[in-house]
DNA sequence: TCTGGGGTCCTATAGCCT
DNA sequence: TCTGAGGCTATAGGACCC
């Protein structure tokens, strides 16, 4: 049987935060956006002093601030994270090479072929981790990245949770739905209005019910899920299919000269850093959204890739000029997708 | 006054070809 | 020549993840 680790780091934004700027230990700090709580953006993290407020990723900064007006806000410093993420990952590197990377914050690791128990690796990482960085991490052990990732969620921060395969039933049927990976607000919200709560109330339903509700694909992995089957290997190696960048406007616009430049400065951005990691792309996708959030794409295939930003511009300006600009825009973004190394 | 940005994967549909 | 089944590709939208 496998043994696989889930490794998430708590509140890992606002604990960077908290190490270089030890005056805000202790304190509720969110980061997100511009750091600028009248601007728009979202939660990135909430310390868990600021959650206590009812803070959480993915809200509005806005809402976040009514919340919590005397809550500490702070721009993302994306580099900076890495640059800790990176020496967390080295740390696991020492463990095994068998790792996926999940993010900025999470990893998997495989420790089935070490000959050690794994509840003592996962001390010692921890451990490293905290000596190395100041910070605490939760970890989970189990049989597949399923549960593993259940468990390391049990026991936050700095927990440590083990799922044994004979557990399962007794451990996840009685958390809601919403806790199993790939199940998000519409699926909970499906699996409700059948009367479906929990994991446990999920894994009563036969398969063909579940297909027939959720098509076939996602149907059986519910299915599975339910019952804390996951064979999934590790994803050791990745490249990227696709690169994209967008933008919200702070203020909703009806001028066509605005979206246009817009999408001209995403395109030069996005062209800079396909050239950066030599990639060309052969499909360019223009997507806009309207102020009521409607959101519409349109999308050219080339006949070869290339990175060239004339053509790319020109690509992303045939599929900008299909859209019928109707309503105010508020995001504008442009994706290259059929990547391929050049 | 709501609702970021960078990704992946899935589904449905339509056109084209055999 | 017509019809239909399948496969393949492109397109559009949507759910989900961190």
């Amino acid at each position: 049987m496998r043994r696989i680790l889930h490794i998430d780091m708590d509140a890992f934004f606002t604990s960077v935060e908290q190490k270089r700027h030890p005056e805000l230990i202790g304190k509720p700090v969110v980061v997100g956006g511009s750091g600028d709580p009248f601007k728009r953006g979202v939660v990135s993290t909430a310390s868990y002093e600021a959650r206590k407020f009812g803070i959480h990723s993915a809200i509005p900064l806005r809402t976040a601030y009514k919340l919590c007006p005397h809550a500490i806000f702070l721009p993302v410093d994306y580099e900076e994270y890495s640059r800790v993420s990176e020496k967390i990952k080295g740390i696991l590197r020492e463990f095994t090479q068998i790792i996926e990377d999940v993010g900025i914050d999470e990893a998997f690791l495989d420790v089935s072929l070490i000959d050690r128990p794994p509840e003592e690796i996962a001390e010692e990482i921890k451990k490293r981790i905290t000596g190395e960085t100041g910070l605490t991490s939760s970890i989970g052990i189990a049989p597949n990245k399923l549960l593993a990732k259940l468990a390391s969620d049990m026991q936050k921060p700095d927990g440590l949770t083990i799922i044994k395969e004979d557990e399962i039933e007794s451990r996840i049927w009685h958390l809601p739905v919403r806790k199993l990976w790939g199940v998000g607000p519409k699926t909970e919200a499906h699996l409700k209005g059948m009367g479906i709560k929990t994991i446990g109330e999920l894994a009563s339903l036969p398969l063909d019910r579940l297909t027939e509700e959720f098509g076939e694909s996602y149907g059986n992995y519910l299915y599975n899920a339910s019952r804390g089957i996951d064979e999934s290997p590790l994803v050791t190696h990745w490249e990227p299919k696709s690169m994209s960048r967008e933008t919200t406007f702070q203020k909703d616009t009806d001028d066509w000269q605005v979206t246009a430049k817009s999408i001209a400065e995403l395109t030069k951005d996005i062209v800079g850093s396909m050239r950066h990691s030599d990639y060309k792309g052969r499909t360019v996708t223009v997507k806009i959204r309207f102020s009521d959030f409607e959101t519409h794409t349109r999308a050219k295939t080339l006949s070869e890739p290339t990175d060239s930003l004339e053509v790319i511009r020109k690509a992303a300006f045939e599929c900008l000029k299909r859209l019928e600009l109707k309503k105010k825009v508020r995001l504008t973004g442009i994706r290259v997708s059929g990547l391929e190394r050049s």
